[in-house]
RNA sequence: GCCGCGAUGGCGGAAUUGGUAGACGCGCACGACUCAAAAUCGUGUACCUCUGGUGUGUGGGUUCGAUUCCCACUCGCGGCACCA
């Protein structure tokens, strides 16, 4: 007979869990919190789960449950990412219908996430592939290309010889095929491209409204790659010509050449007859290497003069244009001054081909002396100050920077302009198995027309074949009939886009899907609040002076005023007073643009008002406004005026709670955004970016109700195979838990991945580990057996409450390690007890329920309860019993441990001291000296000086 | 090169604001049960030249006291990279 019978009490509480819609999510009208917990939904692949999978489920599983214990209502769903290239692969090979190959897939991922005893709400589950939610898909793409943010352009694409795809810049990792490792080679082909980069500025300054780990937060940063600078336009000596270089550091006294890229359209222009030969071998020469030799890092400076000369403002002097290949046309202007003074690659350029190199700068110390030493060379964003600058001698670097610039302006010289890193998103594949681009090419009508929204879904035509085509071009455009079709515009022929969309598509506003997976009219439902009449710009604005306006008004009446904000503010909706009367006080636009997405659960209401309404102009006025054919008395437009102390409290709550109701009615409105967001490092720059993208388009189209869709983001650590390598199928070290179920049971192998090590590092996976927890759940069953109605003494209710506090501590501070750590310590110590009382006992079940739920339910109920442990109320600490009546104070004698000893938590100062001063072994290290000074630290040490 | 993260027993890892380093688990050793083994349970387990001393990657510093704070390094992991 088996102790502890895992395999039955799981397979009996998952039945229950099913019968019982236990996790079944509820309305705003319950009442209750939200809380919205969301994981990375998986690509199903052909291999099943894999131990990686499960930590980051499990993880937010711990934390779902532990919020439902406490009165949250919880959305915690799963779905299928289930577009993509290995099954369509896979299909290829083996002659099958990727929707069927992918059925299967998720059946089997079902089957084996339901065998672990997540939380998920199965009724919410989504497919990206099924026509119901690709229609949606389908209709985003739609609104982007209304709004002219989804373009088609002929551009160098990234192609893969193998996978025979177009690839995105960000899927080409050192010149090769992200997925394939092949090497991709350009090549030239119209591209759908999605206009991401109208919104980096917005995608960088919103990351400091939301609470994400460092990493990510950096990483984003980083890819969106802002930099401020100046377009300097030269004139090209002896010509009308001008031309433009960026730069951030304009040290131009200090300009002694200009660089340009040798794809730089200019380049023939600028090359004179006589080096019209060296330069065509230069650039001839480059366009045959390949990229990864282009950027090779030890790559030594080259280049050729074109035999052109350009003006240096400051200086007057003639400065030569050169070629080089170290200039990239994607960057600036793809032509740089050189400066060799202060930047390294200038430097090296210029020593190579004997250049003037002339210092503006100096550290700090005043070394003016080494110019060939490499090392002195002034770094952007350098400490120092100018010098051969006329009159920036003597300025400080940075402030040299925005002086030259304003001057630059003021002349016309050059204009202040801000670049990103970040490009276009290209966004079309030349695939099958992939959301179908809804439009069509019509002559007459002059190029491409939308579907008709309610046309959607375009759905995937049936093909029997459908292998990815040498010649660029999707599987899809084989199919005559289907590509073949009328103009919804002019009813003309026309013909179909054949291209589909790319993996990142369907991922990229998921979250938003499982607020309400069943809604066939989800965006296209009036929102009354959020949909303006007039582009958001232009009200942004409207309402910017308007609140000026008011302001002026009220600092002359002398009137005491506020503007409330809610804001998120890592990760958390927190109301910001700020008291427009300080003149100290900024408040930046962007934060009133942010406060759009501020109608919350809890703060105060925000009602953005239609277009036409008044703002207030005194503090009594009430405004009203329609929203969802009901009338209701606006109580702010997007903040609130006036004096609070004099204001009704309870007429505002009942608006409040009215206009919450009515709100909230709207799933999306209820649930997002997304309060905990989990999932790999590998998604950290793209699907995060992407997902942000398509959100904050949704936001500003009126879809959806938050401009930042993410309130909080972690990364959990990957799980290595044993020797450190990563897991994977080529290597044959896959760990699959099927057989780790089988043989400990879900409950053992969820909270081993908790218990493994921390949860934002790598872990190399050890199956022995496993057993270390098995014997823990063991002996919390066999404690059952112990369980008496004797009376916790104030000691182990000490035990109790710290062990509540630190279960629950670390699952909040992702420390999920520690948490079963300490269950297992409260475990030991119960077990050492003769008697285990029914509280203490009762109160280990509750904690141990988030990690080993089917066990903590067979414990639960076998105590007599008769609803399930995933709705008991988490266990409160009580703050009395966190601390001991008597408290062990440790002595150290000059800086070392001599002595411990246990006193009254209550004693005084003096008492503690003399205890410590006259215990045993202590006065030996005392050597007869008086001690020069005792500190006593309160509750646990004392310290002697001698 | 730049940015971020990290380094603690044989191993995975603990350690609120500086306050008894090594919790918890694995492994190992010994013991109990067993004809025996597995499983299970119990005890012990940082190191050393052991009345004491040394120990949190290295070298300094601040402090009565440093894994924790400061300075300078080394190594490892991740990201970006001729970004002007």
């Amino acid at each position: 007979m088996q102790l502890y019978d895992f395999r039955a009490i799981e397979e009996k509480w998952q039945q229950y869990w099913r019968d019982n819609n236990t996790f079944q999510v509820e309305d705003a009208s319950s009442g209750k919190p939200k809380f919205f917990a969301l994981i990375e939904f998986p690509y199903p692949s052909g291999a099943g789960l894999h131990v990686g999978h499960p930590r980051s489920y499990t993880a937010l599983d711990v934390v779902v449950r532990k919020r439902r214990m406490q009165g949250y209502n919880v959305l915690y769903p799963m779905g299928w990412d289930a577009f993509g290239l290995p099954t369509e692969n896979y299909a290829i090979k083996t002659g099958r219908q990727p929707a069927d190959v992918t059925a299967e897939n998720e059946a089997n991922f079902r089957r084996q996430l339901q065998a672990l005893g997540f939380s998920f709400d199965w009724s919410r589950e989504i497919d990206t592939t099924d026509p119901k939610y690709y229609k949606w898909t389908q209709w985003i793409f739609l609104q982007l290309f209304k709004k002219g943010l989804a373009y088609k352009a002929n551009i160098p694409i990234n192609w893969c010889p193998k996978d025979k795809i177009g690839l995105a810049n960000e899927e080409v990792v050192d010149g090769a095929c992200e997925r394939c490792g092949t090497a991709v080679e350009k090549r030239d082909k119209e591209q759908w491209m999605l206009a991401i980069t109208k919104y980096a500025d917005r995608l960088l300054a919103d990351l400091d409204t939301v609470d994400y780990i460092p990493a990510a937060r950096v990483q984003q940063t980083n890819w969106i790659g802002k930099s401020e600078g100046i377009i300097i336009e030269y004139e090209v000596v002896g010509s009308d010509a001008k031309l433009a270089c960026f730069t951030t550091t304009p040290v131009n006294f200090g300009a002694t050449f200009v660089v340009i890229s040798p794809e730089h359209p200019e380049v023939a222009m600028l090359t004179t007859a006589e080096h019209r030969e060296g330069v065509a071998q230069y650039v001839d020469a480059y366009k045959r290497k390949k990229s990864e030799d282009r950027f090779a890092d030890d790559k030594e400076k080259s280049g050729v003069f074109t035999g052109s000369y350009v003006k240096n403002h400051v200086t007057g002097e003639s400065i030569p244009v050169w070629v080089a290949d170290f200039v990239l046309m994607t960057v600036g202007t793809g032509a740089v001054q050189g400066c060799p003074g202060h930047d390294m690659r200038d430097f090296e350029f210029a020593i190579k081909y004997g250049l003037p190199i002339r210092r503006v700068v100096v550290g700090e110390d005043g070394d003016t002396s080494a110019i060939e030493r490499p090392e002195q060379v002034v770094e952007k964003g350098a400490k120092g100050v100018m010098i051969n600058s006329d009159f920036l001698n003597g300025v400080e670097f940075a402030d040299a920077m925005d002086k030259t610039m304003d001057y630059f302006e003021e002349k016309g010289w050059g204009k202040r302009t801000v670049q990103y890193k970040l490009r276009d998103w290209v966004f079309s594949r030349q695939r099958y198995w992939g959301e179908p681009i809804p439009l069509v090419h019509c002559e007459p009508c002059g190029g491409w027309v939308a579907l008709p929204e309610e046309q959607l879904p375009l759905t995937l035509p049936h093909v029997e074949k459908y292998q990815p085509t040498d010649t660029g071009e999707s599987p899809l455009s084989t199919l005559t009939d289907w590509v073949k079709t009328t103009c919804p515009q002019c009813g003309g022929p026309a013909r179909r886009e054949t291209d589909t969309m790319p993996n990142w598509a369907g991922s990229s506003w998921y979250f938003l899907r499982y607020c309400a997976p069943e809604d066939d009219a989800m965006f296209t439902r009036a929102h009354a609040w959020t949909r303006p009449a007039i582009e958001l710009v232009d009200k942004d604005k409207q309402i910017w002076d308007a609140y000026l306006e008011t302001r002026a008004r009220f600092d002359a009446a002398g009137i005491e005023h506020w503007v409330c904000g809610t804001l998120a503010i890592n990760g958390l909706n927190r109301s910001v007073w700020m008291h427009m009367n300080d003149a100290d006080v900024v408040v930046r636009r962007e934060d009133f643009e942010r406060a759009r997405a501020l109608v919350t659960n809890s703060e105060l209401v925000h009602i953005i008002p239609s277009v036409g309404d008044a703002l207030p102009t005194d503090y009594e006025q009430v405004h009203r406004c329609t929203l969802y054919g009901t009338t209701f008395r606006m109580i702010s437009p997007r903040w609130h005026v006036g004096h609070y102390a004099t204001r009704n409290k309870n007429e505002m709550d009942a608006l409040k709670r009215e206009f919450l109701a009515a709100y909230q009615a709207e799933p999306v409105n209820y649930w997002m955004g997304v309060d905990w967001y989990n999932g790999g490092m590998e998604h950290t720059v793209l699907h995060l970016l992407y997902s942000r993208f398509w959100n904050k388009f949704l936001f500003d189209i009126g879809a959806s109700p938050v401009c930042e869709p993410y309130n909080r983001r972690t990364s959990h650590g990957l799980i290595l195979a044993k020797g450190g390598e990563k897991m994977s199928k080529s290597k044959g070290n896959v760990v699959n838990p099927d057989d780790l179920v089988a043989q400990y049971g879900a409950d053992t192998f969820r909270a081993y991945e908790m218990f493994m090590g921390p949860f934002d590092q790598h872990a190399q996976w050890d199956t022995d580990g496993l057993i270390g927890v098995h014997r823990f759940l063991t002996k919390f069953t066999l404690l059952s057996e112990k369980v008496s109605d004797a009376v916790a003494d104030r000691d182990l209710l000490v035990l109790m409450h710290q062990t509540i506090k630190r279960v629950g501590d670390a699952i909040e501070g992702m420390r999920f390690n520690t948490a079963v750590a300490a269950l297992m310590e409260y475990t030991n110590a119960l077990n050492a007890l003769s008697a285990v009382p029914m509280e203490a006992y009762r109160v280990g079940v509750q904690l141990l329920a988030p990690y080993a739920p089917h066990l903590a339910e067979e414990l639960w109920s076998a105590l007599g309860n008769t609803t399930s442990v995933a709705y008991a109320a988490w266990p409160t600490v009580d703050e009395q019993y966190l601390v001991r009546d008597e408290v062990t104070y440790a002595v150290q004698v000059s800086g070392k441990l001599r002595a411990s000893f246990v006193i009254a938590r209550e004693a005084d100062e003096a008492t503690v001291r003399e205890a410590a001063l006259t215990q045993p072994g202590v006065e030996k290290w005392l050597e007869g000296k008086t001690p020069t000074k005792v500190i006593v630290i309160k509750g646990k040490m004392v310290s002697i000086v001698l």
